[in-house]
DNA sequence: AGGGCAAACCTGTATGGCAGGTTTTTCCAG
DNA sequence: CTGGAAAAACCTGCCATACAGGTTTGCCCT
C-alpha cells in the first residue's frame, strides 16, 4: 500500500467549482451561522449568470460535504459540524485498500489518549453520566453484540464531547463508518465470555476515571484498551 | 460555542443519496481501486431507473468528497485518497465559529508529536531529505513570509507521509486551507527576526532529530513548537 | 387579534438538447 | 499486414423547460 495522500489543486475553473467557491464566500462574508438560510437556487442562478442546474450541482456538494442542509421546499441552510463526509473518506479508502484497519487504530489511540485525559479534565456531571450509562450498557446486554457496539462507538463519541473539542468529535466520528464494519471482527477475536466482559471492564473503569477526574488513570487504560483491540485483532489475523 | 458534533442519520431516501450508496456498492462490490473507471451516467441511469439528472448529482456529490473524479468527456474513476474535503469540513467549521484556532493546535499538536516520532522511526532517506529540503527553505526565505508558509505547510505534510499512516496525512492536509488563513496571524505575532528564526530552527532540528532516528527528541521538538506557536497566537489576542 | 386558507415560492426530479472532449473503430496508405 | 490518421460513437458539462409536491407568506375572515 503506497501512503500517498494529495489534494487536487482546485483551479479546476468548471461551473460548479467556482459557484462552490462563491456559495462558500458568501456564507463567510454574510457571517452566516448554523441554521442560517442561503439565498434560493433560482437567486443565485441570476446573480451569478449559471443555470439553476449549475447551482443545484453546488448545493448538492456542499451538501455531500454537509457544509449545508438541504430539504425539498426549504431553503438551504448552514448546517453543524457533521463528520458524515469525513466517515465516508475514510470507509473509501479501507474499501479500496488505501488504509488498513491497524493505521486506523494507531490513529485513534493517538486521539483517542488524549480525549480521555481531557475529558477526566473537563467533563460535566451530565457527560459522566452519559459515559457511565454506555459503558454498563455494554455489560448489561454482553449477549447482543449489536447492542454491545452501539454502546461501545456511543461512549467513545460521547467521551470525545466531553474533551470539549469539537474538532476530536470530527475525527472520532469519522472512523464511525469503518468501525461498524470492522467492529465484529474484533469482538470475535476474543471468543470467551471472560475475554469479553474484560474488555467492557475497562470501558466501566475509564468511565471511573474521567468521574474521579483522573487524567493520567483515563489515558492509561484508553491506551490499554487500544493495545488490547489491536493485539486481538492481530490475533484474529487482519495484518 | 458548542461542542455538539453530529451526523444526520441518512435514512433520508431521497433518489440522488440512494444513488450515491448504489455506486460507492458498486465500487466495494467489484472492488475497484483508484483509477479504475465506473459506467457511464447513461448507463447507471438506466440500471437504476433514474433520471440522468439524479446519477450527475450523485456523481458530482462524490466528487466533492473527493471519492472519485469527474473530467469532461472522460468516465468518472475512483480517486485516490484525498484530504480536500475533509479540509473544507474544518475551514467550515473554524468560519462559521463553530471551531477556534486553538481547538485546532491541540489535536494537531496530538496529532503531530506522533507523526514526528513515527517519522523518526520510519522514515526513507528520500523522505528526510525531502523534509530537510522545506526545512532549510524556510530559513532562506525567510524574509519572505508567503514562502515560508508553503515551505511550513509543506514540511509538516512530508513529515505525516514520512510516518507511514496515511490517516496521518489526511489529518495534517485537512487543517492545510485553515492553516493557510491562520498562518500569518502566527508570524507576525513574532515580530523580531530572532523569534522568527527560532522557529524556523525547531524545523530544522527537527529534520534532524528525524534523520538521526531519534523519536524521543522528535517528538519533543514537535511538541515545543506547537506550545510555542499556542503562546504566540495567544499574545497576538486569538483566543 | 387570531386562526385558517390560498397564493407564491421553493426544491426534487425528469426530459431533451447541444457543445465540446475522449475513446473506439474504421479504413487507407505504405 | 501494419501504422497511423480520420471518422464515428460515446461521454460529460451545461442549459432550458416542465411539473409534482412541500413550505412559507400573507391575506382575509371571524
Amino acid at each position: 500500500m503506497s501512503t500517498a495522500v494529495s489534494a487536487k489543486h482546485s483551479d479546476a475553473a468548471s461551473l460548479v467549482s467556482n459557484t462552490i467557491g462563491e456559495i462558500t464566500r458568501h456564507i463567510r462574508a454574510h457571517e452566516l451561522g448554523p441554521g442560517d438560510r442561503l439565498p434560493s437556487e433560482a437567486a443565485l442562478s441570476r446573480q451569478l449568470s449559471v443555470s439553476r442546474t449549475v447551482v443545484r450541482e453546488a448545493f448538492s456538494s456542499l451538501a455531500a460535504m454537509r457544509l449545508i442542509d438541504l430539504r425539498a421546499g426549504r431553503r438551504a441552510t448552514v448546517a453543524e459540524l457533521d463528520y458524515g463526509a469525513m466517515s465516508l473518506v475514510i470507509e473509501h479508502g479501507v474499501h479500496t485498500e488505501q488504509i488498513t484497519v491497524q493505521q486506523i487504530y494507531d490513529v485513534r489511540r493517538t486521539i483517542e489518549t488524549r480525549t480521555a485525559m481531557l475529558a477526566a479534565l473537563r467533563r460535566t456531571a451530565d457527560e459522566v453520566e452519559r459515559i457511565r450509562t454506555h459503558a454498563l450498557a455494554m455489560r448489561e446486554n454482553f449477549q447482543r453484540p449489536e447492542q454491545v457496539m452501539e454502546h461501545d462507538l456511543a461512549f467513545h463519541l460521547e467521551l470525545a464531547k466531553a474533551a470539549k473539542n469539537p474538532v476530536f468529535s470530527l475525527i472520532v466520528g469519522a472512523f464511525e463508518r469503518v468501525s461498524r464494519q470492522t467492529w465484529p471482527i474484533g469482538w470475535r477475536s476474543r471468543p470467551s465470555d471472560a475475554e469479553q466482559l474484560e474488555m467492557i471492564q475497562i470501558h466501566i473503569d475509564l468511565a471511573e476515571a474521567i468521574e474521579t477526574g483522573d487524567p493520567q488513570s483515563a489515558r492509561d487504560l484508553m491506551a490499554r484498551h487500544f493495545d488490547e483491540s489491536v493485539k486481538a485483532l492481530l490475533a484474529a489475523g487482519i495484518a
